[in-house]
DNA sequence: AAGCCTTTCAACCGCCAACGT
DNA sequence: GACGTTGGCGGTTGAAAGGCT
């Protein structure tokens, strides 16, 4: 019926499973840009070739620069076990309390381990009814006695945890008019007191770059599409997974990021030379681009232009951002550049 | 050192609600 | 009101990493 859709999508020729650095930066680029009014468009126009679900979702669980990276402090594993108690599965309204995670990152931590802390934890409980008054005071309820458990193991050194937080409650970054949590449930709990602040700093970046109702999308930024890098993607992928633009993607064969609408592109062919220099630059500062037997190039192009700490030992520099997290003043510099989209080599090498 | 087992977590899948036509 | 489209949610899966024998 009206509900029936179908699998999210045809999947034939799009890639699927783990994102590379490069589809990251894609996305990012894209978003940072354009906001996300239309996942499902966001894809093609973006150049990705994936779809939109898988998307939003690396989006929204990876990508997203307000989003916390690191381990759960003791503080949020409490304030996860309390709203499961209240709420059960309902993990995005368990996120919408917890600025900076994602349900899905706070349904795996309650998969591995919260929930064996949990039960554990009714088990003292029950013990300790049974028990009744036997017992010396301040046991029952011990909060977290089991510190050594499987909180210990991933709230190790998160060093978000201290007294960085304020702010806001239940501000989530995913809906500016998201009911964090319904109020029927939580009437008779005072929710605030056990919310975990979003650390201020996560602030500008979300504003900056969640509003994407306040951005323009493909349906007019035709020019400032053509400014995303270009990949090589077979033009009938697309006419395969919706028939309605094969004719543009046909018309700039392998420039999938042209719109739909295949109209002419403004950009001077000096402003594309500049961006193509740029790019390259881009991802050789990040250890995505050039040729892969001299990884000691790279490593000197990196110390050379003062992005070093922007990739790690592992060479994934999206991660490796993520963790630095966005106070890092070269991944900022980093983003602003992509915002920026203005070709100014000189502004890249420091 | 090698193989096996366990844990972690990113990604996928299917369903549903909201919204637009 | 019916139908189609889209975004979002929760459950599940599978690859990678880590630990253990």
């Amino acid at each position: 019926m009206g509900r029936g859709r179908a699998p999210c999508c045809a999947k034939v020729g799009l890639n699927r499973g783990s994102w590379t650095p490069q589809e990251d930066m894609r996305l990012m680029a894209y978003i940072q840009k354009h906001g996300h009014s239309n996942w499902r468009a966001l894809p093609k126009q973006a150049g990705l070739l994936r779809c939109g679900k898988s998307c939003r979702l690396r989006w929204i669980n990876y990508l997203r620069p307000d989003l916390k990276r690191g381990n759960f402090t003791v503080e949020e594993e409490e304030t996860i076990i309390r709203l499961h108690g209240m709420l059960g599965n309902k993990w995005s309204k368990i996120a919408a309390c917890l600025p900076g995670r994602t349900d899905n990152e706070i349904k795996n931590v309650w998969n591995t381990h919260l929930k064996k802390k949990a039960a554990l934890r009714e088990q003292q409980k029950a013990g300790a009814a049974k028990n009744d008054g036997a017992a010396s005071g301040g046991d029952a309820g011990t909060p977290v006695t089991d510190s050594s458990s499987a909180s210990s193991s991933t709230t190790t050194t998160n060093s978000s945890s201290g007294g960085s937080d304020s702010g806001d409650q239940c501000d989530t970054s995913k809906e500016p008019d998201a009911v964090p949590v319904s109020p029927l449930q939580l009437e008779d709990v005072d929710v605030s007191e056990m919310l975990v602040d979003a650390p201020a700093a996560a602030q500008p970046m979300l504003s900056a770059s969640c509003s994407s109702s306040s951005l323009t999308t493909c349906a007019g930024g035709v020019e400032d599409l053509i400014e995303l890098p270009v990949i090589d993607i077979e033009p009938d992928i697309w006419s395969i997974i919706d028939g309605e633009c094969a004719d543009a993607s046909g018309a700039r064969r392998g420039d999938a990021t042209a719109p739909c609408t295949g109209a002419a592109v403004s950009t001077s062919e000096a402003g594309e030379a500049a961006f193509d220099w740029w790019l390259e630059n881009l991802e050789k500062e990040l250890g995505l681009w050039g040729p892969a037997e001299d990884p000691q190039a790279q490593t000197d192009l990196l110390d050379h232009t003062g992005f070093g700490p922007l990739v790690d030992s592992e060479g994934d520099p999206v991660s490796t951002y993520f963790q630095t997290g966005p106070d890092n003043a070269a991944a900022e510099l980093l983003l602003d550049v992509e915002l920026e989209l203005e070709p100014e080599p000189s502004a890249l090498l420091l």
